[in-house]
DNA sequence: CATGAATGAGATTTCATTCAT
DNA sequence: CATGAATGAAATCTCATTCAT
């Protein structure tokens, strides 16, 4: 888990807003930037309830009041944090969307979403997210469209998938689009638990899922 | 969800233990159990990072500082709820080790975990237990080690059903048996999140997980 | 302003309540009225505003965080020595209520209470009070109670003075009371704020205020 | 109390500096006029503590940097604001220059003045400074100053009364001035904190002050 | 064993003021 | 002059834990 990794995230999150235009925003874009990654860094070592905003803004290298400038408070970082997960889910997303023949590209959907949650990185903040999710509203709102998105995509390749004849002509795409992303998921966080040499997740995850989805 | 549901929970986790033999022990299992009960009851409602050890004490009806000749801290409440867990899940495996039928058994179970996890309470205390577990190794610890209990039994009902017929040839009972958990699992956690009305959980899982073991 | 005075005041202060019975309950009161004393001496000293909870707990020699213990907060703390002023004003109250001749009963209450205002700690302390009230109901309410109290008092002595024809019959008592009142802790108020030596202030009150009552 | 008003008030108060030359100066002054006028509200509704300079600045449309063009700091606004309070007493000590009887001139004093302060903006900015003034020397000093003319002109008044036959002959003109100032203070901030049906100040402060003065 | 007052480190947040742009 | 991001000290309050009674 090294910080650049993190720095990817980050840059990759920061993209979508408007291009700022005068140099002021620019550099206030890149400290609030900053502040993200380095609170990101900070929960996924010590976890949200851990972590103080002292640490968050001594990581950040920017001055504890000076945080207050860029986020109303704590929750507010975690807030954002959450928001920018979208970003991240949009490759996939993307993927889905893309023509071809249903099942190659679910194929590559499991590989490619299953590999990101493989990162503690990824996995660990879900849980916490999630984990907060449980008693904040606001966070759970996000945490919900989130993943939203990715089941109607997903979905909307199953049901594809049915036409095509690929998937059980029986098959509830909505139902089976939600039960294979928590599949994906649970199996990611329960891998973040155990300590042992990680078992071959993707492989048997996708045996499962294709015979659920396949039906032989 | 209410006080009673978690006095049966306790009661039944408190029973194990060597029995008290006087009368001063049999009080003090008791003060154990309220504070147990209290602190699942704090844990649920405000989570355990924002629950108090006086909110504990406090509910439980007892003092602040006996709290602590019960317990060494709170960390060391939580470890404890943790291991309770175990009793929890003793039926739901002694239900796999009856003999008869695999497939019958296999749907029983299926039925009655899913229904176990439906109730928020339980779901909500194993996501808090498996927020801690990530950076509390004696927590993380009880956690897999009640689940390896779960997914050995469960692995052992799919191997029956394998040589009975009931189930694909090509199984791997292991790793099916820790799939079928974690889907259960996670239906569950993510219906805890979602607060619109629940979708037909059970009946969409069991459709899913058997046409992933069956493989029609 | 010596340290002195003010453990005098919260003595007289902490009388009332039923007896503490235990010795950990002595002990408890003692630590409450540690903490009201060293809080009006830093008032006192600093004002309100400029006093820091840690200033408290530190001259009162007690931990920060058991001031918490006894009071819920800083507010809680200025709300409680609003209250106990009024233990301060029922010596002069007492006063009032004897027997006797209106007028000599009236002048007597004139230069004690006139006297207890010219003590400058008594007068800062209200004038902090006052200036506190003003946004917070809770004090507020506590101030008008406490003067009520006293205007009530004053003015029936002044309609028995007016009965035995020692005060101008046409006198409104319950408002020249209130009067009366304000004149003597206004003239008191003005009296910290200038530093040169101080004025004759009893006299010239008590000439004005006869004038005004007697009507020659 | 609206904002109308305290531009009125601040209006007023910016006349008498040095007429601004160039067309920089005037926007100048406008700006610090829109600051005192800012922080004057500030300060009515939530007093001098509980305002922030970022608050001043917000309600004037300044910015929190520009602010400190031209004041030093916080403190200095509420001086200038307390030696801004001189020109509103000025209409008031004009009165008591003027020729004529000096009783119906006392009285028309007594009205106006009660009736300045009869408005609860007054009497709590009054306050403020009042408070304020106990431990910032340099406001205290313009607080007794404005006082004092104020004082000498009723004294005045007083004694030219004394000598027309109006007052009583044995009058302490100085003296009698001060205590008549401050019952019209005092009767007013006591209206700010009670929060009933006001109580007919005026006619009532009139007879008592009268009779103080006159003796029958 | 039972009690709850005491501890003090630490949490989050605010604020007057500065200064580079 | 104008701006507002940056600063860091200080404020209030919480909390797990200890310990004398």
């Amino acid at each position: 888990m090294n910080d650049r990794s993190f720095k990817i995230i980050v840059a990759t999150m920061s993209v979508e807003p408007q291009k700022p235009q005068t140099k002021r925003d620019k550099a206030t874009a890149q400290r609030r930037g900053k502040i993200l990654e380095a609170a990101v860094m900070c929960f996924l070592e010590n976890g949200y309830h851990q972590t103080g905003v002292r640490d968050i803004a001594a990581r950040a290298g920017v001055s504890l009041g000076n945080l207050y400038n860029h986020f109303p408070g704590k929750h507010d970082v975690l807030v954002e944090i959450a928001a920018l997960e979208r970003a991240e889910l949009a490759p996939y997303i993307a993927l889905l969307a893309k023509p071809g023949p249903a099942r190659a590209i679910f194929e590559k959907f499991l590989a490619g979403y299953a590999a990101y949650l493989a990162k503690p990185e990824n996995a660990i903040l879900t849980i916490e997210i999630t984990s907060e999710a449980i008693r904040k509203p606001d966070i759970g709102e996000l945490f919900l469209v989130n993943h939203a998105e990715l089941v109607a995509a997903l979905a909307a390749i199953l049901a594809r998938g049915v036409e095509e004849g690929a998937f059980r002509t029986d098959l509830d795409a909505q139902e089976a689009a939600q039960l294979v992303i928590e599949l994906i998921e649970a199996s990611a966080y329960r891998s973040v638990l155990s300590k042992g040499p990680k078992r071959k997740i993707l492989a048997n995850l996708k045996n499962f899922v294709l015979a659920a989805l396949v039906g032989k």
